[in-house]
RNA sequence: GCUCCAUUCGUCUAGCGGUCCAGGACGUGGCCCUCUCAAGGCCAAAACACGGGUUCGAUUCCCGUAUGGAGCACCA
């Protein structure tokens, strides 16, 4: 007992700084009341999660909205699952969704810090947890321990086979009140121990504290003897590190995933130890997705969602995989983007207390929704850039059909995006093919090479000359006299001049009026859905158009139909 | 097994004891508009997991049950 301080000098014999002298390295933030500082802290792993992406989003914007600082922290102490090109990777990520970060890796080179508060890289910062390390065990409130891994494989199978609770706690802690003379004689041996907390046993008290989200939260107090340090790299577990940097990096806000839960009472027990005040816990509620018939967190094994290369990839904005997780996090965030169709989403207050305490289930049809109604806001020239930025990376022919003619594609792009109602049929830039292929010959060509041409059932004589007809376009032509003109036409043809004229008696006409409009639009675009015909044409040109009915002629004229 | 968290239309959710035979949005269906789509407008179907309490009154509070989720590593 009294042999503390002598362990602890065994145990750091060349820790010099106490935590007093870290804290006063580091001291509080001067910002104002109410400030909350928060951070992200991924391990890098070579994967970035969506869940990750929300999480930021939340805590950069809370962040910013009370004057305080958003934080990349990175947290490499499990040198064995680090990937090489993950810290880039994050930061890139962070950086795409628009979440730059106030302090810590600030730039996709890992070198770069920003902030008072460095190193923001956890194995840099060893000395910092022995400090608190060493504080603990001379306070009696950490021990070392040097079970090895097949000895805790035995202490857990004698406790699943007796039915108790599995863990290192009282009195299965082998080394909780080892004496002096062991831990000596095995460091000596040349073993190094993992540093425990000793946490109280029988744990009888209660964790308590109010959660960001979740509310008043009642948990049992912690009685595990988790690990400090590990024994290897003497870094600490998630555990430890969170304490000592959230501590020393003043963050007083801590939003992260809701698997973190359980080990809270660990937490607000080792914040206790160091005699430090608790920061506020926000825990967030994982996406997740119906597997079968039952729901699970999105994982990145399974789920390609889960990455956010997923959404680089299909293309969607960036806008719009903010405003989905927004919605997600503040389901009311749709009553403000309606009340403000314009505004910047940063001008959406995020509230903790307004986000779901269920995992909400991932829906890409809500995404392509938001994505549509983004995008129909583009101008046809952010939509060209865009589109062109992200075929460069993932759809080399689509750079070339874009960049062929740029003034051509702009053309395109602004097909009925000009009036009160801009066309909302573009979901992400992976859609732009299926959505405006047809304007582009090869595209086309190979589109019709492929399914031919969806003509209606209109016999082929009215087929060649609706066609004809449609050949003699003048582009100087007003739009309403054109179609005056076609419907005329059409009265020749003996078409309905419209469908509701048609319904009245179906045996006396061939069709109506949108029959036969459909003929000219499939032969010009090979599709029967597509925008405005007028707009069309005046889009593809006489030349164009004049190529495309000779096109369908020839098609018809071979006797594919 | 143990501990925690959760449970309102298919989905995201509003609701914080009477205002709820439960509101909105996405999706679905219908109608209108219309040269086809897309959009837009109008309308419709669609939910308080179950059982006990407490209360004059429960979607709202409490307790069970069920179901789902998370966690129980020298991983974060």
């Amino acid at each position: 007992m009294t042999d503390h301080k002598a362990l602890a000098a065994l145990l750091f014999p060349d820790v010099t700084m106490t935590p007093q002298d870290w804290l006063n390295r580091y001291p509080s933030r001067a910002l104002s009341e109410g400030a909350q500082t928060t951070r992200f802290a991924p391990s890098p792993t070579g994967f970035v999660h969506i869940g990750s992406i929300m999480a930021s989003l939340v805590s950069r914007r809370v962040a910013h909205q009370t004057g305080g600082a958003f934080i990349l922290r990175i947290e490499d102490t499990d040198k064995k699952r680090e990937q090489d090109g993950s810290v880039e990777m994050i930061v890139r990520s962070l950086l795409n969704f628009d979440l730059a970060p106030d302090e810590g890796i600030v730039a996709v080179d890992p070198e770069v810090e920003a902030g008072d508060y460095a190193p923001y890289t956890q194995s840099e910062r060893g000395e910092m947890y022995w400090s608190f390390a060493r504080e603990l065990v001379e306070k009696g409130l950490a021990y070392p321990a040097f079970d090895t891994e097949v000895e805790l494989d035995q202490t857990r199978k004698l406790q699943e086979a007796q039915r108790v609770k599995p863990g290192y706690y009282g009195r299965w802690a082998r080394w909780r009140d080892a004496s002096l003379e062991e831990v000596e004689a095995r460091l000596e041996a040349g073993e190094r121990p993992v540093i425990r907390v000793r946490a109280p046993f029988p744990a009888e008290g209660r964790a308590k504290f109010v959660d960001a989200i979740k509310g008043p939260l009642d948990l049992p107090e912690n009685e595990q003897d988790a690990v400090l340090l590990k024994s290897g790299n003497r870094l600490p577990t998630y555990h430890f590190a969170h304490v000592v940097d959230d501590t020393l990096m003043r963050v007083n806000l801590v939003i992260r995933g809701d698997e973190w839960l359980p080990s809270a009472p660990l937490h607000v027990q080792l914040f206790d130890y160091i005699g430090q005040p608790l920061p506020t816990y926000a825990h967030v509620a994982p996406i997740a997705k119906m597997d079968g018939s039952s729901k699970r967190k999105i994982s990145k094994r399974k789920d390609p969602e889960a990455n956010v290369a997923y959404y680089y990839e299909q293309g969607y904005p960036v806008q719009a995989v903010t405003e989905y997780l927004l919605n997600l996090a503040n389901s009311d965030f749709y009553d403000w983007r309606k009340a403000n169709p314009t505004a910047p989403n940063s001008e959406f207050e995020v509230k903790l207390d307004r986000m779901g305490v269920a995992s909400p289930l991932f829906d890409p049809v809500k995404l392509n929704d938001i994505s549509k109604d983004i995008i129909a806001t583009y101008t046809a020239e952010q939509i060209y850039n865009y589109a062109l930025n992200w075929a460069e990376q993932y759809n080399p022919r689509l750079v070339d059909v874009l960049s062929a003619d740029r003034a051509y594609s702009l053309r395109v792009f602004n097909v009925e995006r000009t009036g009160e109602a801009p066309r909302k049929d573009i979901m992400n830039w992976s859609d732009i093919e299926r959505a405006c292929g047809l304007f582009f010959d090869e595209l086309f060509s190979g589109a019709i090479a492929a399914n031919g041409y969806p003509f209606p059932k209109v016999e082929i004589a009215a087929l060649q000359k609706i066609l004809e007809r449609g050949a003699a376009f003048d582009p100087a032509q007003p739009k309403e006299e054109w179609l005056a003109g076609m419907r005329a036409f059409a009265a020749e043809l003996g078409f309905a001049p419209d469908a509701k004229t048609f319904k009245k008696d179906p045996t006396a006409f061939k069709g109506h009026f949108g029959d036969m409009m459909m003929v000219l639009r499939v032969g010009l675009s090979g599709k029967t859905n597509t925008p405005d015909l007028y707009e069309m044409q005046q889009t593809l040109g006489v030349k164009r158009v004049q190529e495309r009915v000779q096109r369908a002629l020839a098609y018809i004229g071979e006797g594919a139909l």
